[in-house]
RNA sequence: GUCCCCUUCGUCUAGAGGCCUAGGACACCGGGUUUUCAUCUCGGCAACAGGGGUUCGACUCCCCUAGGGGACGCCA
């Protein structure tokens, strides 16, 4: 049998980090079986659906690089064949038409709420033989006794009464179906063998076994995914911050980093922290998956983010970097090359982002001087040091980190001071503050006459104090 | 409220009855390396929700309680 999963978001906002993680899983299975990936779009809510949700959900995915094998199948696409089952459930017996009103169905409700028992239909029509009307919905007749069993791959097995369950609404009045019913249909089509969701589903799962039994229909296999909460162990909203996929992307992070921390949430192997795309297929194993919830970690995704900078090619992160100077507005011909860029300040930086910021100074003027930095290193004697640094670098005949590092050494020795003496007011000279790559580095990189400028114009400002 | 699910350091997790004096990672705190920042490195802090069983032995199995989550829609 071949292993066919599939991921199935409804269209009605971003792709969001629950979604992203639940399709991983997924898609992983998938590639770990040999399977295939299937992307399917549950649009029946046709008020909420939209397409730039559709756009976006295919976006996410394909940023974070999980290809679907088939679709996207649209289920606004397929009504005609859950008319068709529908109606071949209606001619088994197996579904009938329901007239009760919305005010009745909302009376029962809260009567049994006030019972303190658990709300759910009472099969009023059920054996009524009602024919179509305008104000007819279809009911699934679900089995009055018994008990459905799951066996799921993360949960084992759970066993739920059918009296826990009610009749539910596969056809609204409108004549759309409903999700229980198409997902079923779907699922039955389009031959998934692995239902992997999340965890909100598995109350679903009886209702729905129940009509692929009905439907004479094989039960795929299921595995219901525990949900990923915000820091603070609530549900996952805006306010914890990011919540859309694409966030990540826009805010500098490696769609690699975004993966591999998405992975272990949820799921381990052994102590191993880092995986490939690669050792995450070959060692994903659904037995591995916790049963708990997660919560979701920024710290913990940053800290990934920057072993995957540090550790990619540095040719690779650089063209992802170009991207994000020109979304920040910097002019990269005015600086040096990227990959430079990038090997100087991986170690400094957990996002693309913090690089372009980190980085901003080789490429624009500095504008001001940071107030501490100025305060605890602009002394009664920088100035005189300045000076004489300039000269010695205007005169350098090569321009290299090392020959720079020398010139610094020479003056730290005749001067007989500290480094840092040195070092420091170049930094603010060059930087703005004192928190900066290795000097000689920085000056290599930045060049000689920007360098050379910015010297002139720390003294200019030294002297105006 | 009813039903279902979950519960190991602050967080992500290892743990398949003796390997547990409960391991790793992030974060945090200290030391070292370093011209600053960072990287790197060494060390520290810190958990089996509570209570009953079962067993020679329980983080691991069973039950109860508590807490958290989910479902209960003509949403998906």
């Amino acid at each position: 049998m071949t292993v066919r999963t599939r991921f199935a978001p409804s269209p009605t906002g971003y792709l969001h980090i629950g979604g992203a993680r639940t399709s991983l899983f997924s898609w992983l299975y998938a590639k770990k079986m040999g399977g295939e990936f299937i992307l399917r779009i549950e649009d029946t809510d046709r008020e909420r659906s939209t397409q730039e949700a559709v756009d976006a959900i295919i976006d996410g995915m394909e940023w974070l690089g999980m290809e679907h094998d088939e679709g996207p199948y649209y289920q606004t696409h397929r009504f005609d064949r859950y008319k068709e089952v529908i109606q071949q459930l209606l001619d088994d017996g197996h579904a009938y038409y329901c007239n009760c009103s919305r005010e009745r169905l909302d009376q029962i409700r809260e009567q049994q709420m006030a019972k303190k028992e658990k709300p759910k239909y009472d099969g009023c029509c059920r054996d009524k033989g009602l024919a179509e009307a305008d104000d007819t919905v279809i009911r699934f007749k679900n089995p009055l006794e018994g008990e459905v069993t799951i066996t799921d791959h993360v949960r084992g097995t759970v066993v739920i009464k059918n009296q826990e369950l009610d009749d539910l609404i596969i056809e609204r009045s409108d004549g759309t179906p409903t999700y229980n019913l198409t997902v079923v249909v779907d699922d039955w089509d389009m031959k998934i063998s692995h239902v992997i969701r999340g965890d909100d589903h598995l109350n679903n799962t009886p209702r729905q076994i129940n009509i692929l039994n009905a439907l004479g229909a094989q039960i795929p296999e299921y595995a219901h995914l525990p949900m990923i909460n915000g820091p603070d162990g609530k549900k996952l909203s805006k306010r914890h911050g990011a919540v859309s996929v694409m966030q990540y992307h826009e805010e500098g992070y490696l769609a690699e980093a975004v993966l591999n921390y998405l992975v272990r949430l949820g799921w381990s192997h052994g102590d191993q922290e880092v995986f490939t795309l690669e050792e995450m297929i070959e060692k994903f194993d659904i037995r591995d998956i916790n049963k708990s919830s997660s919560n979701f970690s920024i710290e913990k995704l940053q800290w990934m983010n920057q072993q995957y900078l540090m550790s990619l090619d540095p040719v690779r992160v650089a063209e992802q970097l170009a991207f994000y100077m020109m979304e920040h507005g910097i002019k990269i011909e005015e600086g040096p090359a990227l990959v430079e860029i990038v090997m100087l300040l991986r170690e400094r930086s957990r996002t693309l982002v913090e690089m372009v910021e980190n980085s901003r100074f080789f490429y624009e003027p500095v504008e001001e001087y940071d107030a501490k930095s100025v305060k605890k290193h602009i002394k009664a004697g920088t100035s005189a040091i300045l000076v004489t640094i300039r000269e010695k670098l205007a005169n350098l005949e090569e321009w290299y980190a090392d020959k720079i590092h020398h010139v610094v050494q020479e003056v730290v020795n005749e001067q007989e001071v500290g480094f840092p003496k040195v070092a420091m007011p170049l930094r603010i000279a060059v930087t703005g503050s004192t928190m900066s790559p290795s000097i000689d580095t920085t000056l290599d990189l930045l060049g000689r006459e920007k360098t050379l400028d910015r010297i002139d114009k720390l003294l200019v400002f030294i002297a105006n104090q």
